[in-house]
DNA sequence: CGCCAGGTTGTCG
DNA sequence: CGACAACATGGC
């Protein structure tokens, strides 16, 4: 147990839940509990204070201070994206505890090859079924993320059960190219941001989108900026004048904003 | 039943 | 080049 005193523009519920993970479960009592790098915590705020159930210090700085962006001023960040539009300070103010969480790079690739024409409950779901299937057991009910080698060696028919319908053989193709080298994630990490996406798209099934998510979650390119049909339907409608490249370098943050804002004010869009 | 969901692909004109 | 159906699946 790990308790993270006096935590500032954080939330765990806007941060775990907000569409740019799908392995986070709200507990009864309002925690989240969830998996990554191999171990399982449960998150909650009391007050100003962060707790992680399941670490320890030193697990805490490996993987939940980094894992959570905690190292990242986003009282700063916010403060400059509120000045580029009115109503992007709306809807940073209507969030402002979420952050980007650095996700592994083929989780959130596989995940959001997922995410194609389907929505979050399903996507979910989904990825639940993956891991569960092909995942490694860390304790009752809990399994980590299938490595891309373990899913790089299943033929599609072996995917039916988790029911990914036709992205079975993109996610496959996906596996096959990590595991193989094909594709260095770690490499793309670093690259321009349009070669990074030419690689990432040299996976069937993986188009700008899917590329820009990957780059964003997995690979922590804070400039990346998503659209998918919620945020063109905002950009539409609440940006008419502006594109995705003058949010400015923080673009991806702004657009978790927006995405959100946007999935909880429907009526702006009927 | 038809439409939609954090899209992409292949195929027309 | 741009438009558009097809792609599995499940909820409404």
């Amino acid at each position: 147990m790990m308790t993270v005193k006096d935590i500032k523009d954080f939330n765990a519920a806007q941060t775990l839940d907000c569409g740019q993970a799908f392995r986070w479960k709200e507990q009864t009592d309002g925690s989240f509990k969830g998996i990554a790098y191999g171990k399982v915590v449960t998150i909650k705020a009391e007050g100003s204070d962060l707790i992680i159930d399941g670490t320890d210090e030193s697990d805490f700085e490996a993987i939940w201070k980094k894992y959570l962006d905690l190292e990242c001023d986003y009282g700063q960040i916010r403060k400059s994206l509120e000045a580029i539009h009115p109503i992007l300070k709306e809807a940073a103010a209507f969030a402002p505890g979420i952050r980007i969480l650095n996700q592994e790079p083929w989780e959130a690739l596989c995940s959001f090859i997922i995410s194609q024409n389907n929505n979050i409950p399903r996507i979910k779901g989904i990825v639940e079924r993956l891991c569960r299937s092909f995942g490694e057991q860390i304790d009752e009910d809990c399994f980590t993320f299938p490595s891309a080698e373990r899913i790089a060696a299943l033929e599609p028919e072996e995917l039916a059960p988790i029911r990914a319908g036709f992205r079975a053989r993109y996610i496959i193709d996906g596996a096959k190219k990590v595991a193989g080298g094909e594709i260095d994630l770690e490499a793309i990490r670093r690259m321009e941001i349009n070669d990074a996406r030419y690689e990432l798209m040299k996976i069937t099934g993986v188009g700008i989108k899917v590329a820009d998510c990957t780059l964003l979650y997995g690979l922590h390119r804070l400039d990346c900026f998503p659209l998918d049909v919620w945020m063109k339907r905002a950009m539409a409608v609440l940006f008419p004048e502006m594109k995705p490249e003058d949010f400015g370098e923080y673009g991806g943050i702004a657009q978790q904003y927006i995405f959100h804002y946007s999935r909880m004010h429907p009526e702006l869009f009927v």
